[in-house]
DNA sequence: TTGAAAGCGCTAACAC
DNA sequence: GTGTTAGCGCTTTCAA
């Protein structure tokens, strides 16, 4: 009555426990036939290795430990999702792990874990990378959106969409383009600047940053008398929530974007298309960053020894409906 | 060079391991002043009892399985953190388990992994329920709006928020109310559909179904139509990601929100507040939903004899920007 | 290709 | 309150 074993396995079979473990964990090393019939015998009983016990004598668990800030970020739940399908392919589960935002957390977080993980993803871009990759101690990690001496990391390249974003809105006769910039010491975030402008100074038009703000609704909210105030009558937004934040402190103001505001986000969240009108804003290919960090992970457990890798993936922007002709009131 | 064990502490201390042993798993047992030495020697070499080992030992394994249909759905991102937050007050992790909304696949990603976690907390509403408790075994299970008899559920009573909502309607001057249900499977959905039907017929409103749609953006806008042609100027939505359609649908359509239709959604997901104009919508206490499903699953656990629980959660109506007063056009 | 046996690190009787 | 000891279920040399 009790759950099936290698051992109520091998005496049901006439077979030894270790035959009926090679069966499972490396099928090639026993004749077929035996092979068949342990495989038939288990799904009878509906036997499946304990993963404890495999854990024990193996030192692996099986387990992917994927930490992220806030779930509730519309950024993060299309890349947990990627994250846990392409781990499932490995035969890896997923420990999911959100320290709220909270920084000084997530090192302990990290600390109560290691041992329960195989590895490491972390999404995290505000913890010092140090004391994340101090915490994790020897269970290899591998960043999303951030990199690190000696470290895997997979993050997106925003240059050319950025590039593509400025010339979209000089396009459409901007002269001057407002830029809401994130949390300082983001890393995407100065990246994300940075890109601007070289844009701006290649194509000729003036960027006047607004300012640092968090990346919230209510920070973005905030930044509107700013961006209003800027000259400009169109706004590169650091993501997409922020820029919700800035149209509705537009229209607070009595603005409405597209007409008097052309606005551009980041991330293409999942709701930035469901918005009415529509986010124009910079796509990121979330589902790519969580494939290949899976995938650079899983090398780095293959073969310890070999070389952390980094891959850049590009965004690109996408054209919707917050951003349109600017025609300047003296010609009206 | 190796990990420290309890066989190293109790060495280095002169101890018996079973002494070190009892220090981290039931501390209660051993004399104060041993307890510290034994904590203090283990934090200088950052000893961590050894998950897969105790497991093994134990038969437990400080893993909650949750399992959600769709973790890009916003309605569960909160839901997610809620549990993962209440878990970890008890100790435990969580593993996180994405079905993708396939249904079918449900069952299988359950079995595969039941014997890796202590119990599961479901928040899928599609697959039917016998087989995911089948799936689970002898692993026990809490449901998230849905009842199942046996097992302990909580969920969300939306029946007093719905009769706001369509007094709330009616009070602004509709005397008939578009109702946009959804999936036809969903266990609230039907429960929703009900107390409207209800609360109308109390109200001596006039309710108009426009037929069930699937909780998706894009099935909301494709009922704008038929909500424009339902004669009513107001629209009940089964939920918020379906009322974001509606709105895409009804701009379309050439129709404003709240100016020609006022509209309701339902859960006051993160962004319903973010949109502009915000979202007249039924807050669903998220986060109780799911500290009270970990309350349950862990008084399951410590006494399995003890009879399964239900517990109820009532939401509540909030106006935001979505509704306003009908003026009919034959006063105009 | 298969079997025997040791051991992974911890807990839980049980005895002292 | 503390020590002894026997597993928990699996993998993995090592021999056969």
């Amino acid at each position: 009555m009790s759950r099936p074993t290698i051992y109520s396995l091998a005496a049901q079979l006439q077979l030894s426990p270790s035959t009926v473990s090679r069966a499972f964990s490396r099928p090639e090393k026993v004749r077929p036939e035996v092979r068949e019939r342990i495989l038939k015998a288990a799904a009878e009983v509906d036997y499946h290795p304990h993963a404890a016990a495999r854990s024990l004598a193996t030192g692996r668990t099986g387990l992917l430990g994927v930490l992220v800030p806030d779930i509730t970020n519309p950024f993060f739940p299309p890349l947990l999702r990627s994250l846990r399908w392409m781990a499932a392919s490995y035969g890896m589960e997923v420990m999911f792990i959100d320290s709220g935002e909270a920084v000084r957390s997530e090192e302990r977080l990290v600390a109560q874990v290691r041992q329960q993980v195989d590895a490491f993803i972390m999404a995290s871009p505000r913890s010092p990378v140090e004391s994340l990759v101090a915490a994790a101690a020897s269970t290899p990690v591998t960043f999303i959106n951030r990199t690190h001496p000696g470290m895997s990391a997979t993050y997106c390249d925003d240059d050319d969409a950025l590039f593509a974003a400025v010339g979209h809105l000089s396009a459409l006769g901007h002269p001057r383009i407002a830029l809401v910039e994130g949390p300082q010491r983001s890393w995407s975030g100065q990246r994300r600047s940075a890109a601007v402008a070289a844009a701006a100074a290649e194509l000729g038009v003036e960027i006047v940053s607004v300012g640092h703000f968090e990346a919230t609704f209510d920070a973005g909210r905030a930044s509107a008398p700013v961006v209003a105030r800027s000259g400009a009558r169109a706004a590169l937004v650091f993501d997409d929530v922020m820029a919700c934040g800035v149209i509705a402190g537009l229209a607070e103001m009595g603005f409405s974007v597209p007409g008097d505001f052309s606005l551009v986000g980041c991330d293409d969240v999942p709701f930035a298309a469901m918005l009415t009108p529509q986010l124009t804003t910079i796509t990121v290919p979330v589902a790519q960053l969580g494939s290949t960090a899976v995938d650079l992970m899983w090398a780095r457990l293959q073969d310890p020894q070999a070389a952390p890798q980094v891959v850049a993936h590009r965004s690109a922007l996408t054209v919707r409906g917050t951003t349109s002709r600017w025609v300047d009131h003296r010609d009206r």
